[in-house]
DNA sequence: TTCGTGATGTTATCGCTGTTAACATTGTTA
DNA sequence: TAACAATGTTAACAGCGATAACATCACGAA
């Protein structure tokens, strides 16, 4: 009857907290949004007391400020595999991505601009990721307008009107406010194609 | 020392709680966010018990629930004021409202759009309410399509596309995403511009 | 090899939250 | 006036984030 051998007496240190601690908040935000996140019941399906998590997060909002950190790094993965060889279909590409990066995780992409639980300035780390997935709808849009595809306007303008236009149009949808029923793809083109055609050059092509 | 003529003796009905319960509720949400709304402390802000709060609300969520409503309505009572007499000049009103009012209560906004707090198809009077809302703005795109100033397509694409823009720009600028430095009222009616240039009719004017 | 120190766990506890149950008081109506 | 519904009350439960004080362990220096 002596348990040497067949069951470790469950070691005192964890061994990879923080690691299994975020990917495991992940899946939850994932499934059932940030609100569903509770240290203590997080430390629990880890096997460990809930003040251990607080030895790798400063405190609840820091972790979800890490997750919402990974999010937008996975949005920018997605917006930096678009071909953009041809700059309309790149800017239309960069919409759809975007849009459906929403779709697909509409609670980690609340997370992400919820702006009520994680505001700016607060997490460094937050900002500049966000800054980072923003950065490549930017750079596809200069890229657009210096081969003179788009009229000749502020950038700033530009990027504003295009970044809006998919974030509301994600928001919208994931919220329920725009009904899905017409199929979603053609009301993204649709919609993003109404913009393009105000804003490219009609001197040429 | 007797009180019984300077000061009652604290009547044991409140009077009219519900009422006043909302308008607190209402000033902390505006001022501070729907997560600083705490029943105990709204209850004890108001003199009165915490659990006599619930003979007037279901629960919390309900609570914020009807601010949500109020905001709508409010929403749709700064765009129903807006002069429709051109049809062009309409549309890019009722943007600039738009994003006024979000500018102008952030939090309320937050609430009312959150998603997250307040999932659409739980409290049946907050969807109309925001339906509301959404219909000026249809409304006006409809009578712009009528007289012709905007491109015969699908009423539902083009409402969809001016709500997520606006939407966009508001959510954006309020939390801090884009830029504030550039004057604000530019650029709001910079980008709509661009979706109207893509949108309208070609043929006349 | 031992020893001490910092990293990383633990339990106990505080004060807060939403919510319900059981009971008290009041306004209203038959 | 008696009964009843509306609207308050206190007590209590379960859960939360967070901190303090203490325990264990890994690891580098003497």
């Amino acid at each position: 009857m002596n348990e040497t051998n067949t069951t470790r007496p469950a070691p005192y240190h964890h061994g990879d907290l923080r690691q299994e601690a975020h990917q495991q908040a992940l899946e939850i935000v994932r499934e059932h949004g940030d609100t569903a996140i509770s240290l203590r019941a997080l430390a629990k399906q880890l096997g460990v007391s809930a003040p251990a998590l607080y030895r790798h997060f400063i405190d609840r909002e820091s972790l979800l400020a890490e997750l919402a950190v990974t999010g937008f790094e996975a949005l920018r993965e997605r917006l930096l595999a678009i071909d953009s060889s041809n700059p309309r279909q790149a800017l239309i590409d960069i919409g759809l991505v975007y849009v459906s990066f929403a779709q697909d995780e509409p609670n980690l992409y609340r997370l992400m601009f919820g702006g009520r639980v994680l505001p700016r300035g607060v997490h460094p780390r937050l900002d500049a990721a966000g800054k980072g997935a923003f950065q490549v709808l930017e750079d596809t849009i200069a890229r657009a307008q210096h081969v003179g595809y788009l009229k000749p306007m502020p950038l700033a303008l530009m990027t504003a009107a295009a970044w809006s236009l998919v974030h509301g149009l994600s928001q919208l949808t994931i919220d329920g406010h725009l009904p899905v029923a017409e199929a979603e793809p053609q009301l993204a083109e649709g919609v993003l194609t109404l913009l393009l055609d105000g804003s490219r050059n009609s001197a040429q092509q």
